[in-house]
DNA sequence: ATCGCATGCGCC
DNA sequence: AAAGGGCGCATGCGAT
């Protein structure tokens, strides 16, 4: 069965009852208290709920106690499939998407909610779609989706997973994230105030450049700072500071190591971020044009490998920590059918084995040579590498050069499961295609540029629709249970769950993981091992 | 006072 | 001197 669902203000709705074949009507109803016939609707018949968009409605019902297993999220879907015809950047809602089927203007989306804005109960500005409309939207979706349709099953399962991972919260032990900063930075410092150790640090690079004032923070001011003491640097980035033998380098490397640690994560991150044991960012399913997830506020796909320590299961609890290996590389070997690379991925540590394979058991010079072909790079002497790797694995590279001319010429390529790639913008479209002699370097340069965004997006995008599968095919498996999805970062997923049943979930990860590289590369002979451990603390993965 | 851009770093 | 793809966020700083 499939249920369109409009919500109305104050918790009310209305809803359509469909022929999951026909999509014809089978029923209208109308509710004052729309969880409630949700949840009662659900335990009978766990129909496929269509959504306008879940990031709205879900949370509401999460608040409300209510679950569902299935739906279509219109909006994400939108998104998905204005991207394939190109339009990336219209208005996605559902009333936009029934104003173009019409030809009418189309409603813009809505801003995102405020910064870490708590989520009421029940939002009363929740646009009121009318069902006929909400219907004629779902049909176009379907019919324009016929060839995505796993990639839109997984996005909208996505939107659900993202709510309810929000709802859970990722179990954070404040005393722990306090010890540490104290450790870090000195005691918690009086509003307006820098910590003793940043101040000390200050003081430090102040003194190594003769009394002189210099603001650590200020990159100008260090780039004049050296200048005075007849060093040039282009930058004050960290990797370029080494490389300088000046008293006041040891002390800067210190001061914006710990700095960011104050300023993105510290007492006023937690503060603001975590309540009650847990941390809840909020997730933008399909934030990144790759189809890579992203956060509003909290930073939590940015979280310090540091501050994984303050990650704890609660007592008798345990988290199961997943982690794909060389995830892109192995999705390069299934995109391509490269036969060679295939055999190489059934190694748990591809890069050892690619460098056995072919570098003369340099895992170092096969990394490079790999991350060059997949993002394009020419550094470090990976021009040799990579002809090394093409004449190897020329099925591989080849799929990626592939790419990089697709998108040198202005076309959009897509992901596995039909991800597609932003065209250029007017601006660059017009560069790359000037031919005139003043402006060829320029125009070369912005093709080469595009290209290896174009390259990098078959690979990327194809490994978000990996890992995205794998995600929504674990929650199914471990619905009904205990157990909690509460992290999701690119290739890795944290799973809470009593600590008798981590076996069981590290069992449903392998599992799901099989089910996934099923499910996008069908056939395939590449392996996806996904590397898993069950921990107390995130700290103490791997 | 407020905004937008540049810088630089965190993660994958 | 730049160099390899994708992001979010805090800060500095000039423009308004």
């Amino acid at each position: 069965m499939v249920v369109m669902v409009s919500p109305e203000a104050e918790g009310a709705g209305r809803l359509r009852v469909l022929d999951p074949v026909t999509s014809e009507k089978i029923s209208d109803h109308t509710t004052a208290d729309l969880a409630s016939w949700i949840g009662r609707y659900e335990a009978e018949h766990q129909p496929r709920w269509v959504f306008p968009a879940a990031e709205a409605l879900y949370p509401q019902l999460l608040e409300a106690g209510v679950r569902v297993a299935r739906c279509h999220d219109l909006t994400l879907t939108e998104g998905i499939l204005l991207a394939s015809a190109g339009q990336h950047g219209s208005p996605r809602n559902p009333a936009a998407a029934w104003a173009r089927l019409h030809g009418r203007a189309e409603p813009p989306d809505k801003p995102p909610p405020a910064r870490n804005a708590q989520p009421a109960l029940f939002e009363t500005d929740q646009e009121t779609l009318s069902l006929d409309l909400l219907v004629e939207v779902y049909r176009s979706q379907l019919g324009r989706g016929e060839g995505q349709r796993l990639l839109i099953a997984a996005e909208s399962a996505g939107g659900l997973a993202a709510a309810e991972m929000t709802d859970h919260g990722l179990p954070w032990n404040e005393g722990v994230h306090r010890e540490l900063l104290t450790e870090m930075l000195g005691p918690k410092p009086a509003p307006g105030a820098r910590p003793d150790k940043l101040a000390a640090l200050a003081a430090r690079i102040v003194d190594a450049f003769g009394g002189h004032p210099v603001n650590p923070d200020s990159p100008a001011s260090v780039v004049r700072a050296f200048a005075r003491e007849g060093i040039d640097i282009a930058s004050t980035r960290a990797w370029l500071l080494r490389e300088v033998d000046h008293p006041a380098v040891e002390p800067l490397l210190e001061y914006k190591e710990l700095a960011r640690m104050w300023t993105a994560h510290g007492w006023t991150w937690l503060d603001s971020w975590v309540h009650n044991g847990r941390f809840r960012p909020d997730y933008v399913v399909g934030g990144v044009v790759s189809g890579r997830w992203a956060t509003r506020g909290g930073a939590a796909l940015q979280l310090p490998k540091a501050l994984r320590k303050a990650v704890r299961s609660l007592p008798g609890w345990s988290l199961v920590v997943a982690d794909a290996a060389q995830l892109e590389p192995r999705v390069l070997a299934a995109l391509s059918g490269d036969q060679r690379l295939a055999e190489v991925s059934a190694d748990v540590d591809l890069y050892a084995s690619l460098a056995a394979d072919s570098f003369d058991g340099d895992r170092g010079r096969a990394k490079i040579a790999m991350l060059s072909a997949m993002y394009g790079g020419t550094s470090g002497g990976a021009g040799p590498l990579l002809a090394v790797l093409r004449k190897r694995f020329p099925q591989a590279v080849g799929h990626v050069e592939q790419a990089a001319r697709d998108g040198e010429q202005g076309f959009m390529v897509r992901s596995r499961l039909g991800r597609t790639s932003p065209r250029p913008g007017a601006q660059r479209m017009a560069l790359m295609e000037r031919t005139d002699e003043e402006s060829l370097q320029k125009s070369r340069q912005a093709a080469r540029e595009w290209g290896r965004f174009t390259r990098n997006f078959v690979v990327q995008a194809s490994a978000a629709d990996w890992a995205l599968v794998l995600l929504v095919t674990l929650r199914r498996r471990l619905a009904g249970t205990a157990a909690e999805i509460v992290f999701y970062q690119h290739d890795e997923v944290l799973v809470h769950c009593p600590a008798g049943d981590a076996p069981d979930v590290s069992a449903e990860l392998a599992a799901a993981a099989a089910e996934a590289t099923g499910l996008v590369f069908p056939g395939t002979e590449v392996k996806f091992p996904l590397e898993s451990s069950i921990v107390d603390c995130y700290g103490d993965a791997k």
